[in-house]
DNA sequence: ACCTAAACCTGGGCGC
DNA sequence: TGCGCCCAGGTTTAGG
């Protein structure tokens, strides 16, 4: 499922591609993730309007276009952007010289929607902004009444953490999931901070997770499914005390931990 | 206003 | 081998 890591390695890869692009058209094959704008008026909006950038804001792709309008893309849990068709090929991005940019999803969670003006998404604070210190965090958990575990999943909250991260960030913290927001003190609140910054480095730095159906631009595998402590890893020893870890459901959710280094 | 839970989706894995 | 059940979860929507 494409988090952070995920979308971030999406962006970079891509930007190159298609920064100074200029879309001729779409092929639809499937419109049911064009959101809130029909497919024919999509084309419309973005035929021969040139790509300036992409911006990542939490999970979502934003690409502001010239002379105006932004393209904003979302991957739910299986969406792709990828320079070569998949089977789950849904809308092709075409732009003038024929070159393809394809958005592919398999369980259509994924959502292409179009803005005349800059969107407000209702987003909390990037992770990586600098206005995201340790005081700052401190304030925005005190606000909280819900689980750590939950808090880190709101977007709202915090952008760019889901499901993967915020369990491996939980266990290199030592937090329990289930441990109130409002509860944590100035020193957990530091380690949780830290773990945050560094999970996520961690995973850009490795492009991702490939726990089940990402894959780059390319359509290769990320290498941080590798490196993953907790999620998934029910059953399995604790990397390290050895003891079991646990497997519980958290806003519908698995939700993964160390009943032992976690408290 | 706040929180919780269902709904949206379907490929893949597993049990029978 | 094949069928059918169930799980995965980001976000939106509905309900409490």
């Amino acid at each position: 499922m494409p988090e952070l890591p995920e979308v971030e390695t999406i962006r970079r890869e891509i930007l190159p591609f298609v920064k100074g692009k200029v879309f001729s058209g779409l092929e639809i094959k499937d419109h049911r993730n064009i959101k809130g704008i029909t497919p024919k008026l999509l084309e419309k909006k973005l035929k021969g309007k040139k790509i300036l950038g992409i911006e990542r804001r939490a999970k979502y792709l934003v690409f502001p276009l010239s002379p105006e309008g932004f393209l904003v893309v979302h991957l739910g849990m299986t969406g792709r952007l990828l320079f070569e068709p998949d089977p789950y090929l849904k809308v092709s991005f075409v732009f003038s010289g024929g070159k393809k940019l394809y958005f592919s999803d398999a369980r259509l969670f994924g959502k292409i929607r179009y803005f005349d003006e800059d969107p407000k998404l209702d987003l909390g604070p990037e992770p990586f902004s600098a206005d995201f210190t340790p005081p700052k965090f401190k304030e925005m958990l005190a606000k909280k009444k819900t689980t750590i575990k939950l808090a880190l999943l709101d977007q709202k909250f915090l952008s760019g953490v889901g499901n993967i991260y915020a369990n491996e960030v939980l266990f290199r913290a030592g937090i329990h999931p289930q441990r109130k927001t409002n509860s944590l003190k100035d020193n957990e609140i530091k380690k949780l901070h830290d773990a945050i910054l560094h999970v996520l480095t961690e995973a850009v730095r490795y492009r991702g997770t490939s726990d089940s159906w990402f894959v780059d631009a390319r359509g290769k595998k990320g290498g941080f499914q590798f490196r993953l402590k907790v999620y998934g890893r029910d059953g399995e020893p604790c990397l390290k005390c050895k003891t079991l870890i646990k497997r519980i459901v958290m806003g519908q959710r698995g939700t993964y931990f160390c009943p032992k280094c976690q408290s």
